[in-house]
DNA sequence: TTTATAAAATTGTGATATCATTTTCTGAAT
DNA sequence: ATTCAGAAAATGATATCACAATTTTATAAA
């Protein structure tokens, strides 16, 4: 006499949330035709990426199971996906937490993704149509009101729309998931620094890598890559954790 | 009154294997202090690595967990992270396989393995000490040992650890487990083409890569990767896959 | 008030139970 | 032989259970 009052293999999570009032985590649109385990993946993924999820919190399988009105089976396979990508640390013992960031751990994760992000945009440029050129136009258009909106959560996911769009051109592609798992590491910190830096200059340099799409120059395209990356984020994460680090 | 014949938390892989005679997963040396689940991780990943598995053969998750003499719960956890790595894909619905490569994943892959190794290297340079050349030194000896004795497996392992030492000397470095991931990929068909390939000339690059770290020159580090990973496996990679995907 | 110790509660882990779904097997009918 | 429907077996997924290890709380001693 399992399951009375529930449907098991139909969403479960259609109801109600977080009985326990500490933790918050951003619901999801309903992903149909996946599995319970999957879903709790993708909103926990969510949740650390748009930084709903402090840095350094402690988190416990039940206590995240109770959180999402599911046993903790699903929650564990969902939690040691994440622990393999480095997006959630389990310590010495019980106990885990969305890792703190480092200095030195971020510019290596700055300079990864440099490296790995201009090396798919070149490989994609073969294959770059005015079609697919337009689609990030128009993309690059939505992130300019997004900015004066001041909405960070939609910015962030439409910036990694824009670059998503860019790399999957090519179809043979196999960089996309680890891409995706560098952002992941990055993006906690990252929301730390966009909330708590008031002054942010964000040259415009999608407009220079459209402009290099459209003329189909590599070094270009590199050089835009770099600087969209570098731009920013990197300059105000650095001192953010000079500052941090000091203390 | 679960658990009688058997310490539940102390190692239950100590006894027998394989009931299903079918799969044969290679036995690796036990880790102590850890769970199951990563033990079953980790051996699974070794066989995976080294080719034990046939890619295209059909894996269940209790066939796995019987074939290890385990529930099937700890087997889905590291199925799960081997999934999320790519290392085995889940079809349509149901049944799971280590991935058939194709001749344009591959070139993806290897043309994915030069940036990343070559950027991780570049970073290692100004970390290295003549000790670690000396110690790849040594590796690179015993390599010239298992090539004439034909020790794949050991073979393969040690190239790993040579590659690994140089990259990890940077301890802030972020790519290990990027690349890690990418050789997990690569492995099951580089295993493929060592097999087959009977005529195989291995250009000892190696000794290029140890020079260019001694010089601490940074050009020629970058041509040695290169020429590392392309040589050998690529060419060879290449002349399988073209035969196969033509039939 | 602080520290040491014991008891209680919490948690991670792995095995098991159960249900829906899928695959495989079986036995005719074509 | 081949095909196809229905039955039987196997499988994936998730909740629950049981145990050991850890953490927290309670209690006693200094």
């Amino acid at each position: 006499m399992y399951f009375d009052s529930m449907t098991p293999f139909n969403k479960p999570w259609g109801g109600l949330m977080t009985s326990n009032g500490e933790l918050n985590i951003p619901d999801i649109p309903e992903i149909s035709g996946t599995t319970t385990q999957e879903y709790v993946y993708e909103r926990l993924r969510n949740a650390i990426m748009l930084g709903a999820i402090e840095p350094g919190t402690s988190l416990t399988m039940r206590g995240l199971a109770d959180c999402l009105g599911l046993s903790p089976t699903p929650v564990r396979e969902a939690v040691r996906r994440l622990s393999s990508e480095h997006a959630i640390q389990i310590k010495d013992n019980r106990r885990m937490t969305v890792p703190l960031m480092t200095l030195d751990r971020f510019e290596e994760l700055v300079a990864l993704r440099v490296a790995i992000e201009v090396h798919t945009a070149k490989r994609a440029l073969p294959y770059m149509s005015d079609v697919i050129i337009e689609k990030m136009t128009e993309m690059d258009n939505r992130m300019d009101g997004l900015i004066s909106e001041k909405d960070l959560d939609q910015l962030t996911l439409l910036n990694q729309d824009f670059h998503r769009t860019l790399y999957t051109v090519n179809p043979a592609q196999a960089s996309m998931p680890i891409i995706e798992s560098i952002w992941l590491q990055l993006g906690p910190f990252q929301r730390q620094v966009l909330t708590r830096v008031t002054e942010y200059y964000e040259i415009d340099r999608h407009k220079e890598i459209l402009a290099a799409l459209t003329t189909r120059d590599a070094i270009a395209l590199e050089d835009a890559i770099t600087n969209d990356i570098s731009d920013g984020v990197l300059r105000s994460g650095r001192n953010l954790l000079a500052v941090t680090e000091a203390a």
